[in-house]
DNA sequence: TACAGTACTGAACGTGCGTTCAGCCAACAG
DNA sequence: CTGTTGGCTGAACGCACGTTCAGTACTGTA
């Protein structure tokens, strides 16, 4: 492993742990075993390695991405998990990186939401998937909720009491999904109270905007 | 407002968006119109400073969310966005916080978590929602899923070209949710191929665990 | 042999940080 | 009036940071 890859892999781990501000260009050098300086010479700059970093991470998240879905094992969390197995480093730095909305990673999501559409246009042109009037919309929501769980997954992992990239946690995890997107969560019944309810608040809301809060 | 409550807004507007270390206690100051020693006569340190914010948004949520339970305005999506409504710079610390794993902010997703699964159940008694094998589970994919939003908000902000607070966009997302959530995003067909997935995804990794991968 | 290029280092520079501290000023008690 | 308290400041301290630069060691080329 070249010097400079060694740089890149203790930065990807360090910046979600310590932030950008936090973590040190020694620290980094320490951790690679190499001097500082040498840091610079590779990446130029801090910044200059911290946007290495996101390409990197953004990259290989497209790629694998890319080739599970010619491989047809691109079942949704599957995807996200075999990627953790392979190396929670990047993972852990993904989520970090979507939440401070890294334009790399931003790109990233925008085109994560593209397939994800076409991937259910496809299924339910094969009946997998029911039809829906916001074919858009219903990507960005589920593709929120499915990365909510690699930005969150600490948490999960304490609520859960197990590690929801292993084997077990994904199981249970993936269960629940299909649960709550199959059978549905509501019943037919609390969908018409639901839908009430979201009428009265909206009327409440824009009631509120009239009268200028 | 006095200059303690100053001092502890622009910490709560600043800490997000700059990070911790980037987060100067000079820049604070220069925010809340007062010397920098000021903020520390009040906080004691710039750690205290960051636990205050913690314990300030966590208790604020809390407290709402308690209210808003009291009333029975609780319906999951427009208790975010009613805060959000209120003071963005609170949910914006909160989905921040919530992403570093913060003591205070993991504590308090711990208690959303008992308190969903507590209204789940409620709901289920009154024939509202479907009844799961795993509530516990169930409760934390779906508390996930919700607080998601609120993480990678300037994501969704982006892919639906609106704010996902605001009257539109929360009418839109809260309609795809009750979409996937009462009529299912599977259809049944698809509901078996998908657990023949999981289960097949599932013997996979079982062998290459076991083959030491 | 000499030369060029590349990976790499140690020492240093200047900057901006968190924090300290002596003291100022207004409010209030005796 | 004097004394005390508490909010508040300006100046300063020491430290650790990102970055620079002259120089070393090694490799390949002629």
């Amino acid at each position: 492993m070249t010097a400079e890859a060694r740089i890149r892999q203790a930065a990807v781990e360090r910046f979600p742990v310590d932030g950008i501000e936090g973590t040190t260009v020694r620290a980094i050098a320490a951790d690679a075993g190499v001097s500082p300086a040498l840091v610079l010479h590779h990446f130029g700059s801090k910044q200059g390695l911290l946007d290495a970093c996101d390409h990197y991470v953004v990259e290989l998240v497209r790629t694998t991405k890319t080739r599970a879905i010619a491989d047809g094992t691109a079942t949704d969390a599957g995807f996200i998990a075999s990627m953790y197995r392979m190396a929670p480093p990047i993972v852990r730095y993904l989520g970090w990186s979507l939440s401070r909305g890294a334009p790399a990673t931003s790109r990233l999501f925008d085109e994560l939401v593209q397939e994800s559409e076409r991937l259910l246009a496809v299924a339910e042109e094969q009946g997998m998937v029911r039809s829906s009037p916001d074919p858009h919309g219903r990507a960005v929501v589920l593709l929120t909720m499915q990365l909510g769980f690699v930005v969150l997954h600490e948490h999960v992992s304490r609520a859960l009491g197990m590690d929801p990239f292993g084997l077990d946690g994904l199981m249970r995890i993936t269960e629940r999904e299909m649960e709550v997107f199959t059978g549905g969560l509501f019943t037919p019944e609390a969908a018409r109270v639901a839908s009430q309810g979201v009428e009265a608040a909206s009327q409440l809301m824009r009631k509120e905007t009239a009268d200028g809060g």
